[in-house]
DNA sequence: CAGTGGTCTAGACCACTAT
DNA sequence: TAGTGGTCTAGACCACTGG
């Protein structure tokens, strides 16, 4: 563990713990480091780190503040994640429809940067929220990245397995998204009549090393579904 | 303009420049301290910045790359900005509906933590891309913090006004959304049918400081906007 | 003006990638 | 094993906030 992931990770708890609130004062940069036997630069690092999580932000002459979400039920689109890193396990439930090997078509090839006819396992899963559906997803893993899958591991979290079994380093996503009218296939699955309101998330998933390995088109229930960004100036 | 910034911003044009690609690669570290004149700490801010703004990706042991975004015509939502400035000036008209005092409602209040009854600018704006309705936005600025509104200003770039007239140091912001169903309302305006989908959007931006200032929502039309966010790891 | 965060440097040493 | 990015330190000096 690096040092100054540690203390972003102490600092974090130590906001928990404390039940701080929004613009509470932290201890002072000066105090941390000795608090923490580490250079300035190692905890500015940390806090660099907590800012930009959005759990901090820095007032140059005055002090550090915590800055807390005020909504909660909110989708975190703000990470590079699964979906059960970021909405918590508890109430989540998966079904799984499909997990095959296919050959990539020119638009998951494109989106994947391989080439047309290439591996990829696809899989199809619905989940659901409190035993409600909230959505329908599609994923296409480049199969000579991802060596291995199968319906147990898609019925759990496929992200995690990536990165504690298969080892990999995950690194960045692109994530786009709009607004669209629910087709009759969406709408068995999500319970909806044809026409009501989508929202449509297409996602790029991609390794430190900067290859794709991961290409998901997923559809949410306009009523179950909410989402929130934080984001920081500079 | 500080150093780290303007090595930031050089290295940025000169991928401009040059025309690179996804993957292409950057001069290496040691280079680029000696091409600047800097430090490596200070070099390793301007390449975080970039890395954080999803331009650029790091691998150790290997060399400094560039990250393209593959898509064109989506509205940055990773920003703390208004949105003339993240979807360029050039096609975007504004329509001003309202610019006005009012007293805060306990919705308003509570959002920019304030008290109710403060008084706070209420602005209601409709904007156009290429002539057609985009959205439809109601804002709430804090009084005591903007201090002077007018429709000239509403009808241009609020948060460059902001930055440059009333010298405001913009902080960070919380976007909420979610995906809803057109009303009466909203129907004349975006010149949709009750009840078609609509992308709904509610963001509270702060200042440096850490106060909340602005309040907005906006309804986006369905089939004119979309959306994406560059996220990255750790 | 005291206190606090922000910038920048120079350098030692570590960890990963590619060949 | 050479090359390249990542961590960490110690310290000088700058810039802003608030009493």
């Amino acid at each position: 563990m690096l040092k100054y992931q540690e203390i972003a990770g102490k600092i974090e708890k130590s906001i928990k713990n404390q039940r701080l609130k929004q613009g509470d004062k932290l201890p002072s940069l000066e105090e941390l480091v000795s608090q923490f036997n580490a250079s300035k630069s190692t905890v500015r690092k940390a806090l660099e780190i907590l800012e930009n999580k959005g759990a901090i932000y820095q007032l140059r002459g005055s002090g550090i503040f915590v800055r807390k979400l005020k909504r909660r039920g909110y989708i975190d689109l703000g990470l590079t994640r699964g979906l059960k890193g970021t909405i918590g396990e508890y109430e989540m439930t998966t079904e799984v429809l499909a997990v095959e090997v296919i050959d990539a078509t020119s638009e998951i090839a494109k989106n994947l940067s391989i080439e047309i006819g290439d591996a990829v396992y696809y899989i199809k899963r619905v989940r659901f929220l409190h035993g409600q559906p909230l959505c329908i997803e599609e994923s296409y893993f480049v199969k000579s990245i991802v060596t291995y899958m199968n319906k147990e591991i898609a019925a759990d979290s496929i992200f995690n397995y990536l990165r504690t079994a298969l080892k990999l380093n995950l690194g960045f996503s692109d994530s786009y998204f709009h607004v669209g009218k629910i087709n009759e296939e969406e709408s068995k699955f999500l319970k909806l009549s044809i026409g009501e309101p989508k929202f449509y998330l297409e996602s790029i998933f991609y390794l430190a090393t900067g290859k794709a390995f991961d290409y998901s088109k997923t559809t949410y229930h306009y009523d179950q579904a909410q989402f929130f960004i934080q984001a920081t100036s500079e």
